[in-house]
DNA sequence: ATGAAAGCGCTAACAA
DNA sequence: TTGTTAGCGCTTTCAT
């Protein structure tokens, strides 16, 4: 049978209040040393472990806190949830990971599932800009953080990659290479990522001087390889750019596919540049030049603020902006002399 | 205040415990019709959600499986999980994943968390041929079910992609190709798929009529691509196959970067087959020829084998074995004429 | 078919 | 400093 917090007083021979007390840390100082330190040894005599569910009974609480990703399958999710993974079971929590599959009804019933296993907390990746499964948990007061992904109008703390310096230092990567003629395949403007890109982009390209074009401009459904290479064929169909900005690397590998489609090289006949550095990008042919974001900083990060949330009732509401940096690789070259 | 059974039941006009047994199937023909209704009704209403701590307190069950990974970054396992996860969220039960980042100590203390969670159940991928802890958590009959990976003289169920088969396709399609001089760079024999997967391609290459040299096969410490390089350096410091069968895909990467290395093109000299088909592997350049293991249907496998257990206590002690197929893509040529 | 009551293992307010 | 007591929300015997 299960060893329970009665047989361990009474091995210590005290209350079982008392053993309570002495095992818990808060508490521990409402208790004589002395029996501390019998009712710690008759514990692990008895290899007592704690349960949860008795416990979280009690205190409402479950130490357990849930991680939304929109997809486990896409490399950019798993270094983000491992990197708050650590910071969490550091301080004493489990993940619960839920995979909503890009889909806003699955997020809702993840969130709902979520919270009736009661978890103290949540790390949100999958938010959409308008998102009602979101802005009610909010209100419910359940601490969570965003990750990468914002919600218009709820005041909750993210952590990001900082976009718009990625998408500053493409540009001038791209304009150094003597491109002028850039377009932006970006994601989808329901997200938060793809809109704040997509505005930085516009910007970033007036003001250096290049085509402002708007049909250099063509937004995917999604961030996924099949849309990057539809709207690269969309592009194609009426523009001709010597460079290609990529809302993610997804995207990018799709446009890549596309572009060899109609018989372009990349990087010869036009450059690619992607954004997140997902693993493996290295890897592919040609090699993808790219924004490296650390993922798994940006997780532990936002694990950060929501310990803090959970266990000091610190809310935060700001947003917290990792630095990213350029990775030059070879899916970019000098502008082709025509 | 959160919504309890109690709630309902004054809204129903019954006593709790008749609500209880209106709300759960198995205890539902114990009620009259139209009291089921006015409960379930009020439940509705009230938007009722049962708190598992408490069913869990006095059940001794969580309906909380967890799902134990060598590496979640690894694009092999995402889509187990997720094929596991679909049949386990539909036959009620909830996931844990735990990370052991390839590391026998962090599986242990993964373990013992998920036990102190009291999980009802496990799915494990992490598993070695010596696994203790592994060992330990069947012999207090905790069900469980290994994923691809055995663990020797345990009797647990498994379910794995047919590792003879995926072996024994390769070699005859490097045979094909004129191939006799095939290397082997195997996984860990520590893991009884690296052991399996070896011993295969040894008695296949003896049987076709390849060499058979024993400096041919190079086994890797690690499922990684940096052990595929360094094995794939080993090699042919005292070798020069034509055609290399990797353990894994993540192997077969860190080969095709050694073979660039030394200077030796791949296919053009070098024919890899790699074992998996992870994502993306279709994208590399080039792209990589390799078996097809279905992934995500071996985690669904795994998740019903292990809701039976559960659920009805049917252990089953069986290994499943899912066929494969080989892909062709473009690391794998005729054999090079001298 | 339903109600009553006990109790899962733990913590916390109160007493001593 | 320690013991006592109540109760978290649910299920499940036992009565009725």
């Amino acid at each position: 049978m299960r060893v329970t917090l009665k047989d361990v007083a009474e091995r210590a021979g005290v209350h079982p209040g008392t053993a309570s007390r002495a095992l818990n840390l808060e508490t521990q100082s409402l208790v004589s040393e002395a029996t501390v330190r019998r009712v710690q040894q008759a514990a692990k005599a008895l290899a007592y472990r704690p349960n949860p569910m008795a416990r979280g009974l009690k205190t409402n609480r479950t130490t357990m806190v849930g991680v939304i990703v929109p997809d486990l399958s896409n490399p950019l999710f798993p270094p983000i949830v491992r990197g708050a993974e650590v910071e969490l079971s550091r301080a004493g929590y489990t993940t619960i990971i839920a995979d909503t599959d890009n889909d806003a009804e699955r997020e809702r019933t993840a969130l709902a599932v979520l919270q009736s296993r009661q978890v103290d907390g949540l790390l949100i990746a999958s938010a959409r800009r308008e998102d009602e499964a979101i802005r009610q948990m909010h209100e419910q007061g359940v601490p969570m953080v965003l990750i990468y992904r914002r919600t218009d109008g709820v005041a909750l703390p993210a952590v990001t990659g900082d976009d718009q310096r990625g998408i500053e230092l493409a540009v001038a990567h791209l304009r150094e290479l003597g491109h002028t003629s850039i377009a932006h395949l970006s994601g989808p403007r329901e997200l938060s990522t793809g809109l704040s890109r997509q505005r930085t982009f516009r910007q970033v390209v007036a003001e250096t001087g290049c085509d402002t074009s708007p049909e250099l401009v063509v937004e995917c459904g999604t961030y996924s390889v099949e849309e990057g290479a539809r709207a690269t064929r969309e592009l194609l169909d009426r523009a001709r750019p010597t460079a290609i900005l990529a809302g993610n690397d997804q995207i990018a590998v799709g446009a890549i596919d596309a572009l060899r489609e109609r018989g372009l090289r990349c990087p010869e006949d036009v450059s690619v540049v992607g954004f997140n550095d997902m693993p493996f990008v290295d890897k592919l042919s040609p090699p993808l030049t790219t924004i490296r974001v650390p993922h798994a900083e940006v997780g532990a990060e936002a694990a950060r603020i929501l310990v803090r949330w959970m266990t000091q009732r610190i809310a935060s509401t700001s947003t917290t902006t990792l630095p990213v940096e350029l990775v030059v690789r070879g899916s970019t070259a000098p502008v082709p002399r025509p």
